[in-house]
DNA sequence: GTCTATACTACGATAGAC
DNA sequence: GTCTATCGTAGTATAGAC
């Protein structure tokens, strides 16, 4: 189908070079299709952009729905099961921003946090929220110390450590004296996020 | 100066809408200048872009100056002060992404982290390089268990925990149900980063 | 040093053939 | 549904006046 060849060349085209950047030219000749494909089948970049959200989206939501299902009885686990499904979700998380394929669409993702536009709804509404509530659930028993309303403060502060692989991965590469981050790099960070959020998770309960 | 006047407003405008986004003429108008003295002043588009890179490193040095001299001293300290200090550099760093003058220059530095260029270069040899020796030198003090060659590692996972506050500040918003993060919301999340930070390197010493 | 004027290139959108 | 051709706009760079 052209409309998803033009999608998955439009995401990897905004991601690198941002929405002006990137050329509906270039990306119908990436796609051996004619510039006017896009307007056919999107109106034009600004619906190809929307379309790409929307792709990324739907990836993000199927990628993730493993997790989602050890979220849905939260309410009545006990405090180390929470934790540890908190610790399997972070993983999944880490893997994600490890994970070569990642690397088209984190880059839009990461340019629309910067400067949000109604791709970053679609993108939020589709998937993040989901995540993002799953787990919050899950804190509530891992750490029921904490008031309810900063749960989701503490959800994003834990990602950070996954989420920081990929929204700084130039830095992480040069902390670690590594030129890209490969098996054996990944599988230290994702230990050592594993023992922090540990660490985090076991925190007191007062 | 005419020159820290049109840095200033490409910094924001590179930021913004990425390098090819911007344009010149808007970056003058703004500045109140022909687009011209960007030629003569800059040599082009291209040399005010790594201008603005060397702008923003300076300023993150001057401002990490107090956070780098109190890991001069790293390897005579005992563990409760390194865990001290490494705390007040990370809430600095928290307090930097949490103030609102960081947002221009956040949004230029995480593109550049997505699509490094020479740029990259220039903002990590200028300033993050020294801050993440320091703090590395007194990790290996808070957490003498941890292999010498990881430290690094660990930094930047501690340092994604703010790091999150600017790359991810759009979802941040959404997780906390705000609009902006102001002075409660940074309070807040300030804590929270101190008290897991603490958990993390209270960790295990084996 | 800073301006105006201009040359040249590339963009997105669209009309119309097939 | 996909192509080619073209229009109008906006980009950077540069030459030359002051």
């Amino acid at each position: 189908m052209m409309q998803d060849r033009l999608i998955e060349t439009a995401i990897d085209q905004f991601g690198r070079l941002g929405f002006d950047g990137a050329s509906t030219r270039d990306i119908a000749r990436a796609s051996e299709t004619a510039m006017s494909s896009i307007t056919y089948h999107f109106g034009g970049k600004q619906g190809l952009y929307l379309a790409c959200a929307d792709h990324i989206a739907a990836k993000l939501r199927e990628r993730h729905a493993p997790s989602m299902e050890m979220t849905k009885d939260a309410q009545e686990l006990d405090r180390e099961t929470a934790i540890e499904r908190c610790l399997a979700i972070v993983d999944m998380l880490a893997q994600t921003m490890l994970h070569p394929d990642s690397e088209h669409w984190a880059r839009f993702i990461v340019r629309e946090q910067q400067a949000p536009t109604e791709a970053f709804e679609r993108l939020y509404e589709g998937a993040m929220q989901a995540v993002l509530t799953g787990v919050r659930s899950l804190l509530e028993r891992a750490r029921p110390d904490i008031p309810r309303d900063e749960l989701g403060a503490m959800a994003m502060l834990i990602f950070g450590q996954s989420l920081v692989l990929r929204a700084a991965r130039a830095t992480v590469c040069k902390a670690l004296g590594a030129t890209q981050l490969d098996e054996a790099e990944g599988a230290l960070l994702r230990r050592h996020i594993r023992s922090n959020t540990l660490a985090i998770l076991s925190g007191e309960t007062q």
